[in-house]
DNA sequence: CATAGGATCGCCT
DNA sequence: GGCGATCCTATGT
């Protein structure tokens, strides 16, 4: 089932990047789909999270992006070589969103071939949010896609997040400060960080089995 | 117009 | 554990 706009629109960012762990983030990019499980993920929660790009009420070119409305994509550059894929939550104007920082690849593992240049994919190649838009196609010109109606051309790039009867344990879940963002003082040490081990993978993998 | 710096990665030692 | 790659974005003059 994709992930409807009202999965998106829920207040507490906190929640959703919890709640995006176990679910499936696909694209199709240039005809081919990919995929893979989200199995870490940030929270960044708008103008009063000094990490946030729209920290402050921020504006530009590029954070305007971030004021749509839940369920929108959100990528930009990051260090002049990777694109960066955040999830924009919550309602319209409220600049909140989750940033995916790790995917265990499931469909198109030979397209992601082809994207990295590896010899393999394996449960490691998808971790680390430079690594999740390499094998996934995803470029910071698919700022602004809707996640969850499809774009009118239908050829053109697309991307959504789908529930396949995955439910993460609360126990299960990792918690910890966000990554490289000290400049944030107080607020880079909020427990915004979310993540499931991959050695925990079996578990959900015979969950979805039952589904 | 000029410039500094970044929500990273992979290779090197 | 250290550093270079690489370029857009934001900010200041």
């Amino acid at each position: 089932m994709v992930l409807p706009r009202s999965f998106y629109i829920r207040p507490n960012v906190v929640q959703v990047a919890i709640d995006l762990l176990g679910k499936k983030l696909c694209t199709r990019i240039g005809g081919h789909i990919t995929s893979g499980i989200i199995c870490e993920t940030e929270a960044y929660a708008g103008v009063t999270d000094k990490a946030s790009h729209a920290f402050g009420g921020r504006r530009t070119g590029r954070t305007e992006i971030m004021y749509s409305v839940g369920g929108t994509a959100y990528v930009y550059l990051c260090y002049g070589i990777h694109s960066l894929f955040n999830v924009v939550t919550n309602a319209g104007e409220i600049p909140h969103a989750v940033l995916i920082r790790g995917i265990i690849p499931a469909t198109g593992t030979d397209i992601m071939l082809d994207r990295t240049g590896l010899k393999s994919i394996t449960e490691n190649s998808g971790i680390g949010p430079g690594k999740v838009s390499k094998i996934l196609g995803i470029h910071y010109s698919h700022s602004g896609i809707d996640l969850v109606n499809k774009p009118g051309d239908p050829e053109g790039p697309s991307m959504w997040i789908e529930d396949i009867g995955i439910t993460v344990p609360s126990g299960m879940v990792e918690t910890g400060k966000r990554v490289g963002v000290d400049y944030a003082g107080t607020d880079s040490e909020l427990p915004y960080r979310f993540r499931i081990q991959i050695r925990d993978l079996p578990a959900l993998r015979d969950q979805e089995g039952l589904k």
